[in-house]
DNA sequence: TTACCCCTCGCATCAAGATGTGATCTAAGC
DNA sequence: GCTTAGATCACATCTTGATGCGAGGGGTAA
């Protein structure tokens, strides 16, 4: 089985030399790269083309430019390396930031070497692993609140809604629900009255927002 | 140290059992509730207010109602749940459904009794746990192109884009930008050339749909 | 200097949308 | 039986939006 090739970008000495311990000890990874920073790390990555690391532990908080703002520059040079951010804030716009930015892990310093070693395993194996704390707020993420106000419509005024949505004229939506131009003028009306809006644009707006 | 009040629902009998038995037996937990239907597990919960489970096992594939269509049933009778679902799918749409719904962890089937067990841990203390595989497909969902196409537009053409997205008239538009009412028109003109479209309403979807 | 692009503005025209008033029919609820 | 609400349609009017044609001023690069 071929070690993991495998960068480190982090400016404490402490964790740095930690990391670089623990991880160079262990024959399942070949440590082919340790920054100290943004900068350093990516000229060598632009010189040197041999070195193509797998995985890479990337800090966020760096001296310069951060990890976060450092990941497109990253991916450009080595498109297919798999970022994991080691962080100590776990602030949710950090978080997605960073995903966003096209890391596909991120986990707290406070977790233990063996969890590091995991995860850069897990993460090359193609999966991902994130702090339990971490992961929670990423799914709380996807339902922010159970707001399922669906709007006080009616069943028809939410396909009148829908055929506009979809960028049918009056006209058009009147002939594909089957009903006259002047009842789809009143459906809208009605609408507009109970969302208390008064245009199509904010309509078109208010129903994509929600999705 | 109080047990955690957990509920499952499965309906497979074999797996069923298997959890019951292995969770049941672990002082940790308090096994309130199994159901092996969503409505079963809704009509108890309905029925008797006592029963409040902390934590639930649920899975997605069920005879009748889908544990995903039933998420949302269970909010809304005991808002403080924390469902992990349980599934044998991996499938993209499937994950996301689940999470909007409210799930807040996502478990392959095929993880050991250990892992299921130590993922109802971390959820009661807030945290939330995914398999590996399954979280990387959430991770993608953030960073899915680089697509930084902002468009060909100008400047000018981007501020009035902004307020026709904001809900504004042209005749709005004009005024907050300072300009008359024929030079919004222009420009709208020149912005609907140039990417194609022809009316408001496309403007609005495809500004909305690339944020 | 010429050519080109962008921003600005005006006019004209036709299509589409916004809104008011009013009417009929049906199903649900009191 | 009466009321209420939703869905349906019509007519009228005014505002907006879409689009073509034309034009002047400022900046920039060939």
């Amino acid at each position: 089985m071929k070690p993991i090739a495998l960068a480190i970008v982090e400016d404490d000495p402490i964790i740095r030399e930690s990391l670089r311990t623990f991880l160079g000890g262990d024959p399942q990874f070949e440590l082919v790269y340790t920054a100290v920073s943004m900068e350093d790390f990516l000229t060598v990555l632009d010189t040197d083309a041999r070195l193509i690391p797998e995985v890479m532990l990337l800090d966020i908080q760096l001296p310069g430019q951060s990890g976060i703002e450092g990941i497109p520059s990253i991916k450009k040079l080595r498109p297919g390396i798999d970022i994991i951010m080691l962080t100590t804030f776990e602030e949710s716009d950090k978080i997605f930031a960073a995903l966003c930015a096209g890391a596909c892990s991120y986990l707290s310093k406070r977790v233990s070497l063996v969890t590091i070693r995991d995860a850069i395993l897990t993460v090359h194996r193609g999966g991902s692993y994130m702090s339990p704390s971490i992961a929670r707020k990423v799914v709380e993420h996807f339902a922010p609140i159970p707001k399922k106000e669906d709007g006080p419509l009616t069943s028809r005024q939410h396909e009148i809604v829908e055929c506009i949505v979809d960028g049918l004229s009056y006209k058009m939506a009147a002939d594909k629900l089957g009903i006259s131009l002047d009842t789809v003028r009143t459906h809208i009306k009605h609408i507009y009255q109970v969302l208390e809006i008064n245009s199509k644009g904010e309509l078109i707006r208010r129903t994509l927002d929600k999705r």
